[in-house]
DNA sequence: GATGAATGAGTGTTCATTCAT
DNA sequence: GATGAATGAACACTCATTCAT
């Protein structure tokens, strides 16, 4: 029934390709209005079809129910932060390790600092649907295929240290959007992580 | 989106201060219960009276709303946590940073891992409302206050570099416990929160 | 859980009494009008709690779904249809079976002839919902029971011998019913009932 | 209700008859698995033109409305019937009454008795549609029309008897179908219909 | 103080049907 | 003729909260 597993609208139809994109990715960008004007409570299904121009039955049309656009929203998010952080590690090359660090924090920080509501909805729901597994994995492979290579060479993580690596990075950021702290952006804030991870992977490196 | 700030406080009885408290205790181990056997879907304010063999009326009596059951139940949880910290905190007087760092996240691992559906639920629930901020507040406090006075001195930590501290460490381990992780209660786990822990103050304590 | 299974209202909450089973009383005679007036299309909860004068949040307290109200509308038909059986056959103990069988069945044709269309209504939700069987039982088991005691004597009937004579007599009245033939409560169409189930049941004793 | 009377046979084709008939056959195929797999619930029209294998388009070209499907599907299943009834009747030409009758319930239940399912889900939609007028009709023109010419010679029947005969057959296995009654195929419940009937039959000779 | 029956706004979701291509 | 994306009216049902007893 499903065609390929890479598409980001799950489930439902699979239709001429040019319009049904387009409508999901006007759907997607309705959604995230609705999060980022009236957050999670506003979210509802009517609301976010209405915004979006389209009616309530062709928003099921592509989405299983209201937790699938939820989903695609946040894998939507996820995918342009790791392409962010692949955009800025590539001139990044050869530079040393802090410079390359802090290019990568830099880009999750605003990653998630952009359409904050929107994002912190996104955040929420997903944590509230006990879906946030799915949504770290992509920044786990990420890590562990040398994405970040952080260090002067390929270092193998433990699957423990990917997982402490990377859930301390995003873990912070997370909890400062979440919370919406005021330094959010700030560069003392920035330089702080930068020197955690740094101190860390030093650390595991020492070993 | 909250009312009024006394709401969040269970309003307390005078009269007859046994009963009271009893009956605040009685919601919120029910409260618990329904958490821990049906998560955060399960969690009306109708099963948790039922299960705690009160009315709803009554519940209404010591609990402004809904929020503030799940409200009182997270500040619980926090203050078993912080209890249990500094128990594990005063044995380890005198004994080296590692020493003392490694009681503070043994404690924590297993005050978030213990009864771990109702604790995850609990998570869901406090990050979905938005109310990480004050759920994070006393833990902070205790880091700033020195409680961890996990270097050799007090270290005075900018505000930053205190939020940075505890939430890479509450962040990591929160991960772990809303992803299930198998390895949450392992050495390796433990080993690499404190191992990052030590490295980052380290790095503070160098400039 | 459930108190007592003689309950008209099937499922949820056994309140006080009093006040609830007026209340169910208000809500079935709601459904009743509902379909007499607008066919089981009209038939919906809102409009059922709206006629009933109780908020839709009331019929959910006392039915656990739209179902269940078909249900206990039906039931209390039967069981008046049954009543009303018993009734008749009582002054016409000891005349001779012609007599016993044409008040029965003059009753049956009564019972489901008057409020013609509620009862079109229910006989058709009880039908497509697949509900038939539970409906009749009470009819099989009362003719079983020597309820109908229509021949001489106590004509022990096989099981098929029971269905034949019951859903015979039934079914035709359904059909005309359904059908909304004229004839209903005609004495020719009485007659011809009559007149079958004499037959059937002399056939049967010669055996 | 019904809009116009020209709704209710699907609209014929005369280009290629080959082509359109053969479409609505395949949706009243589909139709009917439909039915046999998910009951009354599962029957929509989009289901049904995808498992037919044509557009919901095309399936309004041929069909009015939903209801008509069902409409066509329970005629098509009734004239199957009633040709197997004159099948049967035929090499029972001559021979006795009961004979003849037996012929005709036999064939009655089994024609009703396959494909229970689909079957079943017919019956109810027919009788939920308040349709059963209409599908008796040809049952009831047949036996009038001296098809059954059960009795020795043409017997003229009234309006009632012949409903009451009718009727009582059909009701009977009806019921039996909708009730899902194990017995509906056994030699004991044919024998007990063709009692039911030669008996009531017999009856109305004598008058 | 306790009770629990009553409330009703609000939401997700379905599915028959249309019509531009 | 065929297609199938789009439509949107319609509904069942939940649950936090209130208030008369």
């Amino acid at each position: 029934m499903a065609r390929s597993r890479q598409t980001i609208a799950p489930k439902r139809r699979f239709p001429s390709q040019s319009r049904s994109s387009e409508t999901v990715a006007l759907i997607l960008e309705a959604a995230a209005q609705i999060l980022e004007a009236g957050g999670l409570a506003a979210f509802t299904t009517n609301a976010v079809a209405a915004r979006a121009g389209v009616s309530i039955g062709t928003l099921y049309q592509y989405f299983a129910d209201k937790n699938a656009v939820l989903l695609a929203l946040a894998r939507q998010q996820m995918e342009t932060a790791l392409h962010a952080v692949r955009r800025a590690l590539e001139p990044a090359q050869g530079l040393d390790p802090e410079a390359r660090v802090r290019a990568m924090v830099r880009v999750l920080i605003h990653a998630f600092g952009d359409r904050a509501r929107a994002r912190k909805a996104v955040i929420q729901a997903i944590l509230a649907q006990g879906l946030g597994i799915e949504m770290m994995a992509p920044v786990a492979a990420f890590l562990a295929s040398g994405g970040g290579d952080i260090g002067p060479g390929a270092l193998p993580l433990t699957r423990e240290q990917l997982f402490v690596l990377s859930r301390s990075i995003l873990g912070t950021i997370r909890a400062a959007v979440l919370e919406e702290q005021p330094f959010l952006r700030s560069p003392d804030f920035e330089n702080e992580i930068v020197r955690m991870v740094l101190a860390y992977v030093s650390s595991i490196m020492k070993t």
